[in-house]
DNA sequence: CGAATCCTCTGACTAAAGTCAGAGGAATGG
DNA sequence: CCATTCCTCTGACTTTAGTCAGAGGATTCG
């Protein structure tokens, strides 16, 4: 605790501070900080709302001041008039650049009194702290297998499936996942969000006194954070609450990570349990304490 | 770059958010900073304003309110009746234990999510960015030798040189340094201040085509940063200035880590150049390029 | 001893950041 | 097609954080 203590008030001071000063070119930080988080193809209002947290008023009079500036341009939505879009002008986009370079800037000053051994250590040891506190950003939320959100890992998972398994592989030869089998009551899909972004899933289905773990997939940016572990552990977590005693999954073979990991958690090989042509292994864990 | 830039914003984000709004019970961020800062036996205002960098009007008004509150009192100081005080009553120590706890709640949100393993990585991650930054943070100031900072340093080396020596050091015994010999025009001294306190200190005498590095010390709360190396390079820049061709230095030879370093940096040992009867081994370091 | 300097405080401002209560147009569900 | 909900914006605030110019004692230097 000491330890992140120390560190939490080292860092808001070194960094926090300079950083205000370095991209606060003029304009008030808030303004900055809305300069960051608009894309260059543009976002929602909503959406800018939603992710700096900001309420109505106060954005709003912040996209008119920018507006005044001819940093950033609204339109309304196509799709919905009343949202409407925040996109960066040239001179917006010249803008945010700026502010990059001095963030450089700041960077460089951290880095420049350090002797060439000390920088590299000191960006190794960012670069663990980033991925770490990424990580503990992340959050598991039980959804509803319609949700778009699952569907876009759903693609995802079978594009990584098609490119990894020998034959490819085709949605309609597996053995199907239908949505009731994965909703409550007779299973339960998650998915891991990063800053709103799904960014992993799985789900479960109950089979009385077992269940089966179903389309466990993290994306290949979120990889190395521990997600699949956490994952693993919720879906285990609701089965158990569901009345199995034991949990089985099948997977192909080329899935050798996927294969490391069930080992990891606990999961020993079993014989077929089903007639998934894409399936070379089948495991199941105990779930009994002890 | 990128890797600094991702961690600032990440952190900022992160931890500079939470951070206010945990430490913010209720009261402004500005006068929690200012309870952080007043230690049990109190500040000098002064001191105070220089620490936070505050506007004199502003922390009056601060300390005013903190003072309705009764977590702080202020009293004029015995000595200068100009100056006044601060120290924090019992409530105001109750007060900043609850401040503590609510980090450690922080602490425990970033670390909740995480796996022990992961935890750990944080945790040793964490510990090397403060290093390093607090490394960074560390500044080297030329000083006039009579400076109480240099006197608190040299005060400190000849305690650890009595502690380390196998017969104890005498400083009377000693060759002795004058003042002049390590101030400008016929040396330098340099101390290197860490938050405004000195944790180190070094001096260089010029003797014209040659230069001696006397009373290089670090205080051990700042080891491990590189300081020693900062300072002797500092030193050997200024006898280079001065014409040096090449720097000499003596040392005992219970001072091992001392003796590793100068190996390091390119000195090699000579034979006594000084009666010095403190000393075992005298190190020579050409300053010619090439 | 008197002028200059120091130290803290008060008064009068300002800018930034944010809150709250609607207004008014657009979409939607029954 | 009408009531309800949504989304953005405007107006009228408040709090926080900070600046600047002195006032008014205390100390120090010549």
């Amino acid at each position: 605790m000491g330890q992140v203590r120390r560190f939490n008030r080292l860092v808001t001071r070194r960094i926090g501070v300079l950083d205000e000063e370095y991209l606060g070119r003029a304009r008030p930080l808030g303004a900055s900080r809305v300069l960051w988080e608009v894309s260059a193809d543009g976002v929602d209002v909503r959406e800018l709302r939603s992710r700096l947290g900001l309420d109505s008023g106060y954005l709003s009079r912040l996209l008119t001041r920018l507006g005044d500036e001819q940093l950033v341009a609204l339109s309304p939505d196509k799709a919905d008039n009343r949202v409407r879009r925040v996109r960066l002008t040239a001179r917006g986009r010249r803008e945010r650049e700026a502010l990059d370079s001095r963030s450089d800037e700041l960077a460089a000053s951290l880095l420049s009194p350090l002797s060439p051994g000390q920088r590299e250590r000191l960006l190794s040891a960012m670069g663990q702290v980033s991925e770490l506190l990424t990580a503990g950003l992340a959050e598991l939320r039980a959804v509803d297998p319609a949700d778009p959100a699952v569907q876009e890992c759903w693609l995802a998972y079978f594009a990584t499936l098609a490119e990894r398994f020998d034959a490819g592989f085709d949605p309609e030869a597996s053995r199907q996942v239908g949505l009731d089998e994965v909703r409550s009551p007779r299973g339960a899909t998650i998915v891991a969000f990063l800053d709103g972004r799904p960014v992993g899933c799985g789900s479960v289905k109950h089979h009385g006194d077992w269940a089966e773990v179903k389309r466990v997939w993290v994306s290949p940016d979120a990889r190395g954070l521990g997600l699949a572990r956490r994952i693993m552990a919720d879906l285990e977590a609701r089965a158990q609450d569901a009345g199995a005693l034991a949990v089985r999954l099948d997977t192909n073979r080329n899935l050798t990570e996927a294969i490391a990991l069930y080992g990891a958690l606990g999961y020993g090989e079993i014989p077929a349990y089903n007639d998934e042509p894409y399936a070379h292994h089948w495991f199941e864990k105990d779930l009994r304490p002890g």
